[in-house]
DNA sequence: CCTTACGTTGACGTTAACGTCAACTATATG
DNA sequence: CATATAGTTGACGTTAACGTCAACGTAAGG
């Protein structure tokens, strides 16, 4: 164990370093960096070196979940910026309700596009599976040379 | 009217020109040569002419959804050989059906993402209505200043 | 024939999202 | 103290997926 939570005692881990978090999440600390540059995440500092603590955490789950849907950088940082707003004005409200609305209909569409993907899938397999029980059945009764019962 | 099904009378279009195709998906020609020269287009040639039929026409379909779905080109056209392939051999067989399961597994986790995507955004949400419920409220009863009833 | 519209093939430019590398710093340990 | 082990900031390289542009071909219409 090189360094730590500073004694604090707690339950549960608060704090990690730049390699930590990499390795656990299967990424690079560049890559860490970046983000930070791009604004998604915002860890503190000891001196000079990075300190992520669960808040950070989180968003960095939440940015790879947007990564495997697809999003960009951007997109993702839109969304914490739509997320983090702080609940002003009722024309700020109004605004971020709309796209909120347009983001949940952006999602619906890609669940749907994954459901006729799917559905392709589907049938290209149980294609497969036939052409594969005709070959075994054909091998397990040699004799029977083409059309095999019903 | 420019040109068209050469005068076969068939009921519905049968080929299409690059920028038919391209305005109709809201593409540009540029895009349609790359996805050719990335092998996943094939359309027939009228002298140096690009003619586009209606099996390239459901494969852009598909280019696009798979797009949508963040694939990157090669991973569709991994897809095209998957589907293409001739249902040969009884290794072939059971090797494609273990990549097509691979494929459906990554397809329920971007699903699983969309619905927990799905989840958080309906939090925020409700989150806000309420926020501009209680404006509204203050707004149509402005003698309560704070603390609605319940 | 001339123009216009559309298409063709290169070749080069661009942006996002990192990877790679160099030069330096800070911390811990034997 | 010497060394090993992260970490830091640039700076530059790389790949995918197009965009942009130049130079040229071709078919139709007036």
């Amino acid at each position: 164990m090189t360094r730590q939570t500073e004694n604090t005692g707690d339950i549960s881990k608060q704090s990690w370093g730049i390699g930590e978090l990499a390795s656990e999440f299967g990424i690079t600390s560049r890559t860490l960096r970046v983000y930070e540059e791009e604004g998604l995440l915002d860890p503190e500092r000891d001196g000079t070196r990075r300190i992520y603590n669960e808040r950070n955490r989180v968003r960095l789950r939440l940015i790879l979940r947007g990564k495997r849907l697809g999003w960009s950088l951007s997109e993702i940082r839109e969304s914490f910026d739509l997320y983090d707003s702080s609940l002003g004005e009722q024309a700020q409200l109004e605004l971020m309700l709309s796209k909120l609305e347009q983001r949940r209909e952006t999602l619906n569409a890609q669940r749907d596009d994954i459901d006729s993907a799917l559905w392709d899938l589907q049938q290209v397999e149980s294609n497969a599976r036939q052409s594969l029980r005709t070959i075994r059945a054909a091998k397990g009764k040699p004799r029977v040379a083409t059309g095999a019962g019903q």
